[in-house]
DNA sequence: TTTTACTTGACCAAATAACTTGGTTAAGTA
DNA sequence: TACTTAACCAAGTTATTTGGTCAAGTAAAA
């Protein structure tokens, strides 16, 4: 797994799926709007998260999408997963070669800091963070 | 023109090697190391500003880039513009589409505030920015 | 009531732009 | 002569945009 914009675009818009979400089909256009991502990107993404069945559309006026799942049973990572489907690990591709040692031992801090990224996601799930929002609000 | 990942890593470059600069070349993978931007990529970059004449090349051991014109003659725009060919006018090619009325409103909007970029921008030199910003480490 | 035109919004297939991978070449140093 | 450095280059892959088609509903004409 690794994290992109692309998977970052993806948690953004099933945030905000989950979090207006009222029975009635949420339409990308306004998604696309209030998160400021590109409509067609956001279909290509969509047409990920359908397959792996974490949403479902409904076409025609009124129409849109819906989470499939309760968003309290979505991880990040099942997000991120749906929409990158590489899951190969890290190996060390790293940004300016390794050539020596310095740069290796920070390349090794930065897979740490990858595998404590994937550790949270793996334990965070949709509504926890759209909770943990609606904290922050009250501060 | 327009303001993209692409210019932004270029204008971060280029304010690296200005700011850093001691009479000897600097290495991209300096810069690339300091600034988190990949070297391959910087190095694309770098063959486009070094074709805008910003920058120059010494090649081998010791070798790197250096500025070729002044750090006050070289303004943000002309960065932004080697990296970024195609400086066509920006036409209304909005992120969802331009249906409805609002949503043009909101992109004359977002017009609006690319010429307030632009206009700033292309006063803006290399030194200025290096200024200001040793200014506001003062404080 | 049925047909037609029209709109909405998902769905799809490219093309283009961004970025990476895997080299080669020039210029020094041992 | 062998080796290292660091620019330079050419592909490939991934990200994002452009430009459509297709299904489903709504309203007006027949």
């Amino acid at each position: 797994m690794q994290l992109t914009t692309k998977g970052r675009y993806a948690v953004t818009a099933m945030l905000d799926l989950a979090s207006n979400s009222t029975g009635k089909p949420i339409t990308l256009d306004i998604i696309s709007q209030r998160q400021n991502i590109s409509l067609s990107y956001l279909e290509q993404l969509f047409a990920k998260l359908r397959k792996a069945a974490l949403v479902k559309s409904v076409r025609g006026p009124g129409g849109g999408y819906l989470l499939d799942t309760a968003a309290k049973d979505i991880t990040l990572t099942q997000i991120i997963e749906a929409v990158d489907e590489n899951i190969d690990l890290r190996r060390c591709k790293g940004n300016a070669g390794c050539h020596n040692g310095r740069q290796c031992i920070s390349h090794q801090l930065w897979c740490e800091v990858s595998d404590q990224i994937r550790t949270f996601l793996s334990s965070k799930n949709l509504q926890q963070v759209i909770d943990d929002h609606q904290l922050n609000k009250g501060l």
